[in-house]
RNA sequence: GCUUCCUUAGCUCAGUCGGUUAGAGCAACUGGCUGUUAACCAGUAGGUCCUUGGUUCGAGUCCAAGAGGGAGCGCCA
């Protein structure tokens, strides 16, 4: 296998011949030397590349951006760099006109980088976002495997619109120009592909649990889509979503999944990003010199990412926290009252203000949760649990199921869910049912959180979002 | 979907009370420089002031509509 800058700074081979290739950060250039910055994705690092006896006509083409490689001598440097390729050849692979190509070695908004979204991971930022997204996605695998878990592909596209967790897209190869219609006049879905209307699935639970009937330990994570116009830092239309189900959990077993979960995924990048975490965390830093002493973070990325590691999530019921919000000296924009939801700002203070760390909030009043959540004795509340990170708000959702077959069947009817479209959920509350539990949590937001970004949109490659899909 | 802010050179931004030829830093280009670290020094070039319409003797500046973007809210993960 070839040899990336990653290995080569590591191996520190001083003496032994190497070829890189990789794209051109920076040049620096007088009469007699030419000094070159090679990324190539696999570290944070650069590798410098020391050109003398480099051909006038070469070094004129190595431009920021441009892919070249290298061959020559690893040696050490007397810079501030451990050691530097000495070239013997370089050959121009790829050039980038000066004039045209828009990433020049200085800070560019995060604004400005979203709009050339193809060639943003070629900065320092966002390179290391991806490696970080990577390692993450890798433990959560790792951590699922290591449990018993088995990884479950639940459907991308599905007939059933049960979950009600927000608008869908359409599936069809109906010529929409030429719908065919029914003795009604209404679409006449029976010719559609599938035979039925058909959407892109906002959540892989219902299978999820199907598997989990089975197997007993299940998860799923893949591309997850919401059709809602929402336009705000922490929503998109396609993002990715972890989905664990598991036989015989009650919810505090879940709660416990749910804790024991986000701290090894955190644990994973602290230790095996650590150089692009220690990037991002001075890149927060400068950026927040701009900002007034009161909207600056009390922690510093590494120090925020320790603490809920090494530190127990609050745990406390919606109840006890409306008693909480009622007491607070603050004045809400919302009035809290047991039964409605927990706005933004609430949430925010209970976990920013109150208690200052990761808060799992507990049974929720039954009106304001979804379906298929086990409902308590006293009649009023489900057995719900949401996590709420600093500076994310909810970044898990989830429950104890309803096993019970006749209040999950109510429940659905009450909603507006018709028995016959979820029969095959229904069924396994007829055929071996059994307490089970499960949660889903945002990939992206996962991301957010361990990068300290802010805006979704610069977590994932290529964003989706209201009015933009560009590429 | 709602509220609010923004849009001036490739990028980041300044532009006073509506006034004559729209500025800076960085990038680019040219030249200089024996080891630089977002190199440095000197010079050159670079503009549909987002678009359309309006008010005015006169609009980058005021008004209206539209487009794009940000932040906040709702929906949620």
């Amino acid at each position: 296998m070839k040899m990336n800058i990653k290995q080569l700074l590591e191996q520190k081979s001083i003496g032994t011949q190497a070829t890189i290739s990789a794209w051109v950060r920076t040049k620096r250039q007088s009469k007699n030397v030419a000094f070159i910055n090679l990324n190539d994705g696999s570290t944070i690092h650069n590798l410098q590349v020391v050109a003398e006896t480099i051909e006038e006509a070469i070094l004129a083409k190595i431009n920021t951006g441009a892919c070249i490689k290298v061959e020559g001598n690893i040696v050490e440097s007397s810079g501030q760099q451990a050691i530097e390729l000495n070239a013997e050849k370089i050959t121009i692979l790829g050039e980038a006109d000066p004039e045209k190509y828009p990433l020049q070695p200085k800070k560019h908004s995060l604004e400005f980088l979203r709009e050339i979204a193809h060639l943003r991971p070629r900065t320092q930022t966002f390179s290391a976002i991806f490696r970080i997204r990577h390692a993450l996605a890798f433990a959560i695998h790792q951590y699922f495997n290591d449990n018993g878990f088995f990884y479950l592909h639940t459907p991308i596209i599905t007939a059933s619109d049960a979950e009600g967790a927000g608008e869908m897209f359409r599936v069809t190869t109906l010529d929409l120009n030429k719908l065919p219609k029914d003795e009604n006049n209404n679409i006449n879905y029976k010719e559609d592909f599938f035979g039925k209307e058909t959407n892109l699935t906002v959540s892989g639970q219902l299978e999820g649990e199907l598997g989990a009937m089975a197997l007993s330990k299940i998860y799923t994570f893949g591309p997850t889509f919401r059709a809602e116009n929402s336009n705000t830092s922490r929503h998109l239309a396609e993002f990715w979503m972890i989905e664990p189900e598991v036989a015989f959990y009650e919810l505090e077993d879940n709660m416990a999944l749910a804790e024991d979960f986000l701290k090894y995924v955190i644990a994973y990048a602290l230790k095996n990003c650590k150089d692009d975490l220690e990037f991002l965390e001075k890149r927060l830093l400068e950026e927040e010199k701009s900002k007034p002493q009161n909207e600056r973070s009390e922690l510093a990325l590494l120090d925020k990412l320790n603490f809920v590691v090494s530190n127990d999530f609050e745990k406390l019921t919606y109840t006890n926290a409306v008693e909480i919000l009622k007491n607070a000296k603050k004045k809400f924009q919302y009035p809290v009252d047991w039964g409605t939801d927990l706005q933004s700002e609430h949430e925010r203070y209970l976990v920013e203000k109150h208690f200052q760390k990761p808060v799992i909030l507990t049974d929720y009043p039954t009106e304001i949760k979804a379906f298929y959540m086990k409902q308590s004795e006293d009649g009023k509340t489900v057995r719900a649990m949401d996590v709420l990170f600093p500076g994310i708000g909810e970044i898990i959702g989830g429950s104890q199921r309803e096993d019970n077959f006749e209040k999950l069947k109510n429940r659905a009817a009450q909603v507006g869910i018709h028995a016959e479209q979820i029969w095959w959920y229904l069924e396994t509350r007829q055929f071996g049912a059994c307490p089970h539990a499960g949660f889903g949590l945002g990939f992206e937001r996962l991301v957010l959180f361990v990068t300290g970004m802010t805006n979704i949109r610069d977590v994932i490659p290529f964003p989706r979002t209201p009015k933009s899909a560009e590429f």
